[in-house]
DNA sequence: CTTGACCTTCCGGTGACTGGAACCTTTATG
DNA sequence: CATAAAGGTTCCAGTCACCGGAAGGTCAAG
């Protein structure tokens, strides 16, 4: 049974955050007498997974609807692979708002000298005058 | 001098939205006698501005610099080069980490069978188990 | 016995808004 | 002229996923 520091750093997730994980339901770890968080495998498992599912960008509600489907041994694959395809539609979608930003960002920056003088092709943009 | 509504119309900022810009001091409007905002061309023309900026993702920080810089007719260009670049860095970082993040999700999804079978690449993945 | 590391809870803050309540003012209509 | 709808005001709370810090209890080492 490991306490909380230890998990922490089985599971790459700082303390602060495994205490809120168990406020809002994620894990469930038992309690010693001391009132410390006694965490067994399985929670220490499920931090692990909780780590990389959020990295991967996974929101709090789509880890929770993933960890359900990871601890039921009845799941359909199918159940998870639409979690995981809507997630990548909207990581898509994302990266091209983001490249159209950047397309727009870099032509304004490559317009303007970026010298002592004040007259500036990115402020003129910005302003709504034609680039 | 408009309302805030026809300058929320002009400017495609919510009414919310502008309030909270006269919060954090970006804009300045006057004041009627009844106690209403009272916006003059240069607030509208800030506020547009503001629009811009927050959709080619400043941060309201860089916002604030910006306009600084916008209502400085004696500034350098290179002021506003140098804060434009480091934003486009900062967009290039995201982009990159999307990208990889996409990389690594999309694998998992297209080795999903997507069946109402249970075993499934993407938990096995997110639990650490080698893909 | 004390020091220091670790644990606990709770409160507040982050960024950039958004929603809603409670209330006041202006405008349009019967 | 009364009234109702539309638009304005302030202030408080909530969002998301935590993070920092205070105040205090517990544990292992010297």
């Amino acid at each position: 049974m490991m306490n909380i520091g230890e998990v922490a750093e089985a599971s790459g997730l700082p303390a602060k955050t495994i205490r809120y994980y168990e406020d809002i339901g994620l894990v469930k770890p038992a309690r010693g007498e001391n009132g410390y968080r006694h965490f067994r495998d399985k929670d220490v498992h499920k931090l692990v997974f909780l780590n990389r599912a959020r990295s991967l960008g996974f929101s709090i509600e789509d880890c929770r609807t993933l960890l359900s489907l990871y601890e039921d041994r009845e799941r359909a694959s199918a159940d998870v692979k639409a979690v995981a395809q809507e997630h990548l539609a909207e990581v898509e979608k994302k990266i091209a708002g983001l490249q159209s930003l950047h397309a727009t960002l870099s032509h304004l920056v490559s317009c303007c000298h970026g010298d002592d003088r004040p007259d500036c092709p990115i402020l003129d943009g910005l302003a709504g005058n034609a680039s």
